[in-house]
DNA sequence: CTGTTAGCGCTTTCAT
DNA sequence: ATGAAAGCGCTAACAG
């Protein structure tokens, strides 16, 4: 067996010194190009792999990141952040930090003003960002400072950020759809949808995709006018009580976002809990609580712990130059009934 | 903003040296207990955490795992193997390499005598197991010798294994009772299950998860005898024909394991595809297909990519004697539908 | 029991 | 344009 090669060897079978392999090795310039075939082709013949461990050590950089996450109770970001918590060991055994700034993501002028704050200071932000105009400006003033920026649940599709980690939202509301027309069987009947906002781009989304797949697929329910909570308990619960008292006939429910505890007290106060299919995102201890008990059939969810981790991963491979496994970056959109809660 | 400390930090701290220091981490012996806890006072104080990379290099050692995966050609074995393969680089970098052997797993004494044969001659072993006393004593004879061993997929929970990676199949059994249960609506009828073998222990623990709520929570459909098609296309096709000939009124099918190609020709011959609830196992190119056309409902699925890259983690590593992250280890409960196919 | 020292393989000045 | 040499922080002999 073939010890494993180092950049020695390379330099050798290339008749040339270590820092030359090494700039070839980093495409770093100064090289005259009759020297780089020469490294590369003795690169290539053996399946060169630098060793990774030696390269981070030689760098020895410590490596700073900002998670610019919602201020306010929003218990799914809350759970992102635990599992950032869990990372901490392992961070601080690459030399990494991060810093999480709670901010008022949807105001898009403080939001801004918060991104740019960051310009020159960070390695790398990871940002739950509002699509806005002055938001995608200050994502790319980070690019071009040469900061590392991955938008984290909520994307910004036109800025130039370098990685969105986050589900596809229109399938996300495809997958609601598909659920509740087939859970609600064979009846018919009304379907009530209740969001934070429709100006939310993920929230839109998610209703864009549910309302395909209602017209597409169940045509034998009525779809109701989209109900705005604003994410809270109170407005969603008084907006689901009124849409229940006024409809008798409502045999599905699919909330967009959050305030499910208003919504599933007002499902429940109405006595209807039971024969209406209650479809609502993430996995969290009161949608746990209510998948258990029936309330809730299914929450469609992103793993909180996968997206912390791999805004994580990704912002560390983007900083050192490394190849993401794309497959493993990928965040799914699960579905989760009381069977296979996890 | 404080430097990162190095061990030559905690060294001058305590008082000691660099080699001290590193056997207090290491918990190696021959260290007077009052010089242990100095040295852990130090590190304590200050939340040292040694530089991965750097001590990655020191022991500058390449590990080599081992692979025991069925023979013949198992879509779902072979998407591991494929998953992998991606991960080349990766592993490169890290001097790991694996070696793939294919092998009968479904006899025990074969599998055995191809466990036994590595012991002493690699770092850790990912083994596709059937749960059988001589597999078990390999097993254990493997953790003996000082190789770090985790079951993949199928499991041995008696045998002496560090790690299992897969899914629980008694909650994947029960989701997918949950999932015919409710997209068969309000019908009646007979629901059908095809298995490989009821002597598989992964098989026979989805079996008995899907009973299980089929009994308890839809007594309304009759559940038939269980029909074994030993995974394989022809049998199972001839064995779901005879199904469905002799019943005409099943209304859900639940196929355990592989053989879904068979299921399926016999399914949609029978010109009942549309209105017969069909749960299967897994994403492969078939199930994908069936999905997207309607045949199958759902697949319950445990991720390959994630299996390859959690048991090439883990047993990495168990062999640095590092920790895990238990949450990034659990291999989840995929349900997939046609609306959050990957 | 404890300390000294020579690397691990790569990066990065600083010379040439 | 290229090379020589000094580390990065930890581990593992080998001395004491």
């Amino acid at each position: 067996m073939n010890a494993p090669l180092t950049l020695r060897d390379i330099a050798r079978q290339a008749g040339v010194s270590l820092a030359t392999v090494d700039r070839v090795l980093h495409n770093r310039p100064g090289v005259r190009p009759d020297t780089v075939r020469r490294v590369k082709d003795a690169m290539a013949r053996s399946a060169f792999q630098p060793h990774a461990a030696a390269s981070e050590l030689a760098r020895a950089r410590s490596r700073r990141f900002a998670f610019v996450m919602p201020s306010g109770g929003n218990p799914f970001m809350q759970q992102i952040q635990a599992h950032l918590g869990e990372l901490a060991n392992w961070m601080a055994a690459r030399r990494l930090s991060v810093d999480v700034l709670a901010t008022d993501v949807f105001d898009a002028a403080v939001l801004a003003e918060r991104l740019e704050d960051l310009v020159g200071r960070v390695d790398g932000v990871a940002v739950v960002a509002l699509d806005h105009p002055s938001v995608r400006a200050a994502i790319n003033d980070l690019v071009e400072s040469g900061t590392k920026v991955v938008t984290l649940v909520s994307d910004v599709p036109s800025s130039r950020r370098h990685h969105y980690v986050g589900i596809d939202n229109i399938a996300a509301g495809r997958t609601a759809g598909a659920l509740v027309g087939r859970f609600a069987g064979g009846r018919t009947g009304r379907v009530a949808i209740m969001a934070g906002s429709q100006s939310l781009r993920d929230h839109a989304e998610r209703i864009f995709g549910f309302s395909q797949v209602m017209a597409a697929e169940f045509r034998q329910f009525e779809v109701l006018p989209v109900a705005e909570g604003h994410d809270e308990d109170d407005r969603s619960e008084n907006l689901m009580r009124k849409l229940l008292a006024e409809h008798r006939d409502i045999v599905g429910l699919y909330n967009v976002g959050a305030g499910t505890a208003g919504v599933a007290k007002a499902l429940t106060e109405s006595g209807r809990a039971g024969e209406t299919v209650f479809v609502g995102h993430d996995v969290t201890a009161l949608t746990r609580k209510l998948l258990l008990s029936g309330v809730m059939d299914a929450a469609i969810s992103q793993n909180p712990g996968h997206e912390a981790r791999s805004a994580v991963r990704v912002l560390l491979a983007l900083a050192r130059g490394e190849a993401l496994l794309s497959e493993q970056e990928t965040i799914r959109i699960d579905i989760v009934m009381r069977d296979n809660l996890p």
